[in-house]
DNA sequence: ACTCGGTAAATTGCATACATACAAGCTATT
DNA sequence: AATAGCTTGTATGTATGCAATTTACCGAGT
């Protein structure tokens, strides 16, 4: 009957933190958030809530709850009674993400050189160095991915609970819109160089700093993925 | 059978914008978001579905999908298999959301010294007044909303989607103990103060004040709520 | 040929019924 | 008497069925 086959829904080995509920409808908001972040889902495109249901083996009711649990964040778009689709920001709208991250990234920047432990600052500067690796082996994916790493320490090393949680849920909202960017040619290599006045900045417990090399990251990679998409011809935005 | 009596959820007049779902999850949504906001339900306070779902005259399903998308928000908490309660935020975390607050309502300010309309900038000269008004006939009801209105004005004048309702989220998130703070001694004061710098700023079409003395009034907020709170017996909070 | 209207199909919204897990209380055993 | 295990009760999680609304398709009329 599925036409697909059917998924296999988040078969994680439980890590030590097994105090999250495992139900169903918080597996499914889990995967489908992944599925939309990592751009499987695009962001305009229906949500079948049928058609879901039977990829993952489950009934409607789960299905919905999750949707709606992610409409809440953003991610997912409800349109009255005609179903929901994956959110699709404006140009606009995505300056204004960024203008948001990076306050908000400032801040956790903040607090993480006023917070980071010894151990999370030498872990940075290992993850900045893996970084300038994967930047020389033109791994694009692998720079992603530990780029990706790098900003969530720092999230980490911020010692918030609440900054921290929406801080992620904001990359997580421009996620799936940012990946296109770390293939402009020269971002990569800016990239590096503002991160390592980040990560001094973090390393000498200079708050102000800190503050002011992670918000001028963010805003100057917003620059560069609104220039992006605003080059594109209006059909695929 | 139900002890309490039905509660009549939305039954507002239709405003021109009527393109709202109009969906019974939705309007139990905004209901229990209000209750919440207003504090008829307190932090921490359990959320029983049935007895909802009776007291609004539905079935749980509605009930559910409803905290299921304010606990996305971060105003329901999900504990297990153990049902819902109301978010109750420990002092740090507070202490989090106003400095988050503090830099996006400064974002806001920023943004309507740089395009509110005239009108928008005469209708918070009003507003001005009126919390004066309202000041001086010791109103603190009054106080309470006028001041909320000013600056749901800001962000509305600062025309922003994302920003403006994200800021709103994390208003409404600190709402439940916001209130608190308008009654102590000379808050009502200060605050009219500080939006008297934040109103001519904006009239001056200067950003970089605007994003100053909102971000300052934010701060200066957040740091006597907490005092008062962290003043009070460890039970009550 | 194009548009307007109506009807049918499909999809979402809601309710009810069933399954499952957690909790509390009781009994039995040490 | 105290503790451990079982049992029962209650509340959450999931599935399914029915109702309501929207959309799409088809036919008729201009």
């Amino acid at each position: 009957m599925a036409t697909k086959e059917q998924i296999k829904i988040n078969d994680q080995p439980k890590i030590s933190k097994q105090s999250k509920p495992r139900t169903r409808a918080e597996d499914l908001r889990n995967s489908l958030e992944n599925m939309i972040v990592d751009g499987l889902l695009a962001p305009g495109e229906k949500l079948d809530e049928m058609e879901i249901a039977e990829r993952f083996g489950v009934s409607r009711t789960p299905v919905r709850e999750a949707l709606r649990a992610l409409s809440s964040t953003g991610l997912v778009e409800v349109k009255g009674r005609r179903g929901m689709t994956v959110a699709a920001a404006s140009i606009s709208t995505l300056l204004e993400m960024f203008e948001m991250m990076s306050a908000m990234e400032g801040l956790c920047a903040k607090f993480a050189a006023r917070r980071a432990t010894p151990q999370q600052k030498r872990e940075l500067r290992e993850l900045h160095a893996e970084l300038i690796s994967s930047l020389e082996e033109n791994d694009p994916d692998a720079f992603y991915e530990i780029n990706a790493r790098f900003h969530n320490l720092i999230y980490d090393a911020s010692h918030t609970e609440f900054l921290a949680e929406q801080t992620r849920a904001v990359r997580r909202r421009v996620a799936p819109y940012r990946r296109h960017v770390t293939f402009q040619p020269g971002q990569m290599q800016d990239t590096i160089g503002e991160h390592e006045a980040i990560l001094r900045a973090i390393e000498d417990a200079d708050p102000a700093a800190a503050q002011g090399a992670a918000s001028k990251h963010i805003l100057l990679l917003g620059d560069n993925l609104t220039d992006f998409i605003a080059s594109l011809p209006p059909g695929i935005r």
